[in-house]
DNA sequence: TATTCTGGTTACCATCAGGTAACTACAAAA
DNA sequence: TTTTGTAGTTACCTGATGGTAACCAGAATA
């Protein structure tokens, strides 16, 4: 799921794009943002992800220095996953994303039909 | 390449992730940046993209309003792309990417092998 | 007359992302 | 004894992604 030729260039802001430039990723670390939260949380929280795309992204994020994880040796298993400096570094990056999109994103219409169609994720994100 | 199930999401960031969250968008808009540019200049400065991905990428950033197309009656053709007011509002969030990439990126080693490797984008990005 | 130039589009094909279901270990509870 | 719970991993399969090469118009140039 990461670019190995993004990462591999020497423009740092298209190795930017290789390591964190997918579609999960984002999700995740603002799914996360300041909390301690374990495997099986994100995996309810964050939508419609399944449990090996899960696993492969926190991996990844963790190589990256992004994240931090803190395995228990206790049976059943417990891990806790929270950002490391450089994660939280990344959470007004997704803030001013968020603003962004509310500024500029075109408004639907009201009653527009294809609202109902939308998927509801208000619980949670 | 638009992730129609986030775009359908009624979570304004996931909404935005699915529009602008991939690996080429971001890189297209950073090198289009201020300036207007022809779709044979992008396909020769975006590093590695194919005629068919871009031209996909382009009308889909059109479609969301990030981008302005302006195509000349001629023959040859002439085409010419440049930011909207809603992609240029975009571009200080990619510095911020590229202020936090080279902050907290991992800095290879001094003489590191695998240097080499590194495609050369220098002139491109 | 043949070639070039531009901004795409199309068909075809290979690779890859990502989903599902089954499986792991081991302890505690039923 | 069987079930439950956690955090993954693995094999398998399908649909999406993305690359390549050919093709288009029609004027200008050689």
């Amino acid at each position: 799921m990461r670019d190995e030729k993004f990462c591999a260039s020497n423009c740092s802001f298209t190795r930017a794009i290789g390591t964190i430039g997918n579609k999960w990723k984002p999700i995740i670390l603002n799914v996360i943002g300041t909390r301690t939260i374990r495997f099986g949380q994100l995996d309810s929280i964050v939508p419609l992800i399944s449990r090996k795309v899960l696993a492969e992204q926190l991996k990844e994020l963790e190589e990256d220095g992004l994240l931090e994880r803190l395995a228990y040796k206790e049976l059943p298993p417990r891990v806790e996953y929270k950002l490391s400096e450089k994660g939280l570094a990344f959470l007004p990056i997704l803030e001013s994303i968020k603003e962004w999109n509310c500024k500029y994103e075109v408004a639907p219409m009201p009653g527009e039909a294809d609202k109902k169609s939308r998927i509801n994720y208000a619980r949670t994100v």
